[in-house]
DNA sequence: GTCCCTATAGGGGAAACCCCGATACTCGGA
DNA sequence: TCCGAGTATCGGGGTTTCCCCTATAGGGAC
């Protein structure tokens, strides 16, 4: 059941905030951090994406923090969600996992912001007031790369950078993910290793990943998402 | 730097607790909860096992609450150096990860509690009295799995065979999985490369995988299926 | 014709991998 | 009590992979 930690009355030209966790402890000091503040004040909190959907339309925020790892559906899925029936609303992600990871996910799912529980308590009060004023909130890392990513997509949007991949580049990038090492694919495709070994570092270079286990770590997750899409 | 919450004027009478976790916002909301408790006082709080250790030497906590997942060491090894260290000094782990995988470990190197951020605050209290008083605090779950454990006895394999990684070799499964490489791991937990090699070959061993790249997909698979299961 | 993309491949150094061995410490059984 | 098994930690040295640079040849684009 979302509970209401402050009445109407307190919030007097306040911002509300709407908080999702599925840690008591987190929502606790999220909510400390966040009602010490003169001009904030949360409205409301939830523990999986049931009760925020139901706390969102009771509460009425001007914005959301929404944990990436909840109990029932993910975080990514709810942020969708809100996206389609409150377009409007700002979210904020707050993850104790690597931006790298779900960073993209997030936004490309509809969120303002990401920040990780790392952060320093100021920080996250940056965060809310970036996303609350309308802008967007992602750690100078993850900006730079976002920018990297899409100078070298060449200003022209071809939705997944993965569809820049010429046709041999694609099938050593799905062997990749499937497991297939470079030896293997080399004798698989008839041909040298080291032509297998450039067209990685193309794929490197055209998704803007930095070495060899992110490019294989995005190649798993690529042929996992591509076989349930 | 450890950070003095509260000045010893406050403790009157208090049991004094250390607070050791590598997310401020849990921090705070733990200090907190803590803190309201009328004979319950936060007496330092860190962010790593480092800070921990020379915390616990400058504050004398009555007991500590440590977070497994921490940024250089994990929970478990400052768990193990404390119990060296302070061998009367009462350990209260707490962890956003499912106690089936780290509850175990966390109580064989000494802890004498392991409970959930996913539980109320009203249990984590428990949890800190019955820790304080000597007791030992489990989940009703965790407890009668363990008692099975020990009655069932060797009947059957119990889980996966992730189970037989001794700790250090779960750590640098998990960080696999999370995409550092054998210098960054080295780095992270101020070891050799060398010994990552060995982990890694003892994993593989254990695991019965081929070779690195089948070893890194395993791991990245297990980590995914930790996070949501 | 020149420029860019693609497919193919090599050289060479750095890094990672992998099979040995080694030391030290703990702990449970014979 | 000693011995072996398991764990934690590192090194040697050979093999493989990674990665940056360079190169040739064909096909479109302008």
């Amino acid at each position: 059941m979302p509970q209401k930690t402050q009445t109407s009355a307190n919030r007097r030209g306040k911002r509300t905030v709407l908080i999702v966790d599925d840690h008591p402890i987190v929502r606790q000091g999220l909510a400390q951090l966040i009602n010490q503040e003169h001009d904030l004040v949360v409205c409301g909190q939830a523990e999986d994406a049931h009760e925020a959907i139901q706390a969102v339309r009771e509460s009425q925020p001007d914005m959301v923090i929404v944990d990436i790892s909840l109990k029932d559906t993910s975080g990514v899925e709810l942020i969708k969600d809100l996206q389609v029936q409150h377009p409007n609303l700002p979210v904020l992600t707050l993850s104790m996992h690597d931006e790298a990871v779900y960073g993209e996910r997030a936004l490309r799912a509809g969120a303002r912001g990401y920040i990780m529980k790392q952060e320093a308590t100021e920080k996250v009060v940056t965060a809310i007031r970036r996303v609350l004023a309308g802008e967007i909130y992602v750690s100078d890392g993850m900006a730079a790369k976002m920018v990297s990513k899409l100078v070298g997509g060449t200003g022209k949007k071809t939705g997944s950078p993965v569809e820049r991949l010429s046709d041999r580049e694609l099938e050593v990038f799905r062997m990749l993910g499937e497991g297939y090492n470079t030896r293997e694919m080399a004798e698989k495709l008839h041909l040298s290793v080291k032509t297998i070994e450039t067209y990685r570092a193309h794929i490197k270079d055209k998704l803007a990943l930095q070495d060899a286990s992110e490019l294989l770590r995005s190649a798993i997750q690529w042929v996992n998402t591509e076989l349930q899409p």
